[in-house]
DNA sequence: CTGTTAGCGCTTTCAC
DNA sequence: GTGAAAGCGCTAACAG
């Protein structure tokens, strides 16, 4: 079934149909409702590829996912399929290892599928600055706002990260905590370095020092978090708090904890980070930072939109993330004899 | 730059050009190596649309995916998009709504996108009665085993969900309990009906009767879980164990279970099903069927593959679930007065 | 082994 | 308003 057998059908000719299919004014109206009659009987749909080989593009966006465990990014792909579904595009997503080039990976996609726009879940600042001056179709950097990075089809949208860590890390000092465990990412990584001075500046303001010491590296999933929260411990590190950089590092530590024989908040409070749908219904209830992804994935897809066919220039958006007071913080109750 | 450009450098035809690309052995080998040289020198990709519009399809599958907040079905995706890869085929994504019909989605990605194959991710059996007729690719059916399937273009993989719940069921059984919950899917989920007469199967072993008020309805969501539980519990239902048709029905329920003042696992013992990664981090440590993830993902594509390109019929594959045995369930403490 | 050539299904000038 | 016809980049006979 081809746009020559419904030319055929509909006694007019390839052109007319083309017109209708693309919604030009040039077809009388009556002619238009036939063509669509006639299309919509013998269940008609337009080839793809062949439009695509002609146009020279497509109708879709790519998402470029870094790192798949990271159930952030699962909450939020849900999101970005929605809206860009409701802007009339597809989302094809495709999925990277967590030490994988996104850039590289970024340009093969470019030339097998050409989408007329790319949206980068998280991704590393450094290969963006290597690289990323190749790519010239609109593009967001979803989840990361940095300003290291400026390029002319680059939007970004994002919380402050620093500003958000501040926060946390501020709440359980407000509860008078003072040794605070951090785990997160390496500083290559640019939200956890981001998160990591946010805790350090919230540290400071209050009179305290940021302990190297009291830093445990893990990736962003549970079994990391798990194994670096227990590195912590083996360590004897000593802490009646932890921020973690996510509600998946905040839930593999707090199972290390548990298994060690903490209770949580009791022994020992933890913040997490992100807001996923399991930190509100997890035992006990998350206290973390909610990034706004319905918003991210919105205006995501919005900047990109307005990018692709507007020529709209990049910009960079950050929304307010929002403290969730759970169950997973109390106040200090303990002293150290060292200080 | 096309393939025109490349042979014009190159200095053979188009012809040798599309044989070296498509690794055919009718080139000498001196000449495709030179050939290799000029394509990677120039950066050169062949176009997909112009390929496929010839060939009319795609190197491509498709997963569609009913449920998109079902988390065992995200940590699922990412073992197909790898299974995938591993067989040279590229995995496209279709997130469905809960109560979306598979089948017509399936029909439009069929004119769309022209993939190779299918792989559905749930799915209603129902539906798939109805329509699956039409569907003439190769197809796979995904966590889903069902005699009343049979379609020689529709494999199935999964594991034997009735089965599997007898066993969760008879585990609650051993440790003492006999007035026992159940939380799941409505008659019209085959796997939530399988599940269901396996857990009535273990009671009935038991010389125990499966009361229909301890059932409740949830999708295999948490929010929806913690919302059936807490109606199970305000109608004062009487029960020292619950059975929860998935681990994120089974974490929703704990949460309200511990919300309304039950401890886990020492008022009520839960188990789960799926296994997702979650379950091995959580307080308490899930006790769960396990379903093997990583196999039927690899079947799956295993199944596909050979149907796609050595026309091999299609098979029902039905896998070994396993039981963890977590901290959820203990020996039950309870008795009730009434029987 | 290699080259020539006719399309795949669609869009888009350019005529009418 | 509508139609005829020239490709988009590639594959696959077919001929050599």
């Amino acid at each position: 079934m081809t746009i020559k057998d419904i030319a055929r059908i509909s006694g007019c000719s390839v052109s007319t149909i083309s017109r209708v299919i693309n919604d030009r004014p040039d077809v009388r109206p009556e002619t238009k409702e036939h063509v669509l009659k006639v299309m919509r009987e013998a269940g008609f749909t337009p080839n793809t590829n062949a439009r695509q080989l002609k146009i020279q593009q497509s109708r879709s966006l790519v998402f470029v996912v870094k790192g798949a465990r990271n159930l952030f990014f699962s909450d939020f792909l849900v999101q970005l399929q929605r809206a860009a579904t409701l802007y009339g595009y597809n989302g094809i997503v495709s999925y990277l290892d967590e030490n994988a080039n996104e850039i590289d990976a970024a340009e093969k996609i470019l030339r097998e599928i050409k989408p007329k726009g790319i949206i980068f879940l998280g991704g590393s600042v450094s290969n963006f600055q290597n690289g990323f001056a190749n790519i010239t179709v609109p593009s967001v950097l979803a989840t990361l706002v940095s300003n290291e990075l400026n390029f002319p089809n680059l939007s970004m949208v994002g919380v402050d990260d620093r500003a958000a860590a501040r926060t946390a890390v501020a709440h359980l000092i407000a509860q008078g905590h003072s040794k605070i465990a951090v785990l997160g990412g390496p500083a290559t990584s640019y939200p956890s370095r981001m998160r990591r001075l946010g805790a350090q500046d919230a540290m400071e303001n209050a009179g305290l020092t940021f302990d190297d010491k009291l830093y445990g590296l893990s990736n962003y999933d549970f079994e990391s978090a798990y194994h670096a929260m227990n590195s912590l411990l083996a360590r004897r590190a000593e802490f009646t708090a932890l921020f973690a950089m996510s509600d998946v590092i905040a839930f593999g530590a707090i199972r290390a904890l548990v298994s060690a024989g903490c209770r949580v908040p009791e022994d020992v409070s933890v913040i997490g980070f992100d807001g996923i749908t399991m930190s509100r219904y997890c035992v006990p209830v998350m206290t973390t930072i909610v990034q706004p992804s319905e918003q991210i994935a919105l205006q995501s897809i919005e900047l990109l939109v307005r990018q692709i066919e507007h020529g709209a220039p990049a910009q960079t958006v950050t929304l307010q993330p929002e403290l969730q007071q759970g169950e997973s913080v109390c106040p200090c109750r303990r002293r150290f004899e060292s200080v």
